[in-house]
DNA sequence: TCTTGCACCTCTAGTCGCTAGAGGATGTAG
DNA sequence: CTACATCCTCTAGCGACTAGAGGTGCAAGA
């Protein structure tokens, strides 16, 4: 039941401080009450909320998509239908996000045995760039 | 030997005709001759820049690598050390970021497997975003 | 009590790599 | 000659913060 610091909020959730303070001022946070001095002080219930919110950031949900998940957490009893295509859109992401980076990393690893360390005119690095043609996988 | 427009540039090279703007605005290439009403005209020969610095970004390059590259590649002889590092360091970026995503992968699947379609308050998707330590691995 | 020094406050501007739009000039085809 | 696409410059916006200026609050040591 004690009240709590922006800065112990930050140590505690591991968001920083200023991130706490603009995730207040986009709405995604409620403003908590303030002390004599006007300085923020949290409850410990605020921190559930900041590390829902971390984590789904992790995760690599935008903040919109935050903003929605947190509404249906507020709210029990809805259908979680939406909260599954959200998880499932972002699941998609990365998948192909992860497809696309294979491809990248078959690229760069061509590029990089391809270099004997010479001088500019034999590197490969330079002449693949400079010639999309001479990719692995021109597709990217 | 044609001189060639903006447009006809974006069209041959894929990048967008603000892009190119964006990019003589910052230096990536340099400021094309103008016709006589002021309009930019390109040598056949921009078009190889602007195809490297196209092929550099998909590869994930920032800018500034890419301006180092772009020196590089006017310099031929040039150790092409600095661009096998550039190319390394991209390399062992995206090993990491395929690592990452591989992890938010199996999270994300969890999730929507877990998900039984019901309301909020049985939602794994919710559930898991809450509570960290339900995560398959929770180093991520 | 005073002072030191850290943590807090608000506000603005910057990051990256573009993208969008306003408002106007130019170039080309019919 | 008129319509219309394309070009020009300039400024502002995107997402998700981050940095810094300039000022206030608060707790602990001398």
């Amino acid at each position: 039941m004690k009240k709590i610091t922006i800065g112990e909020a930050a140590r505690q959730s591991g968001v920083k401080v200023p991130t706490i303070r603009y995730y207040e001022g986009i709405g995604l946070l409620s403003a908590p009450s303030r002390s004599e001095g006007n300085q923020r002080s949290y409850e410990p219930s605020d921190l559930n909320r900041l590390a829902f919110i971390r984590h789904a950031r992790e995760l690599g949900f935008e903040i919109e998509a935050i903003r929605t998940l947190l509404h249906l957490q507020d709210d029990p009893h809805q259908s979680c239908a939406s909260a599954d295509a959200i998880a499932k859109a972002r699941l998609i992401e990365v998948e192909q996000r992860i497809r696309s980076l294979n491809a990248l990393k078959a690229e760069l690893e061509q590029m990089v045995e391809g270099c004997g360390h010479g001088r500019v005119d034999q590197c490969r690095v330079i002449e693949v760039l400079a010639d999309h043609g001479k990719c692995v996988h021109p597709h990217h």
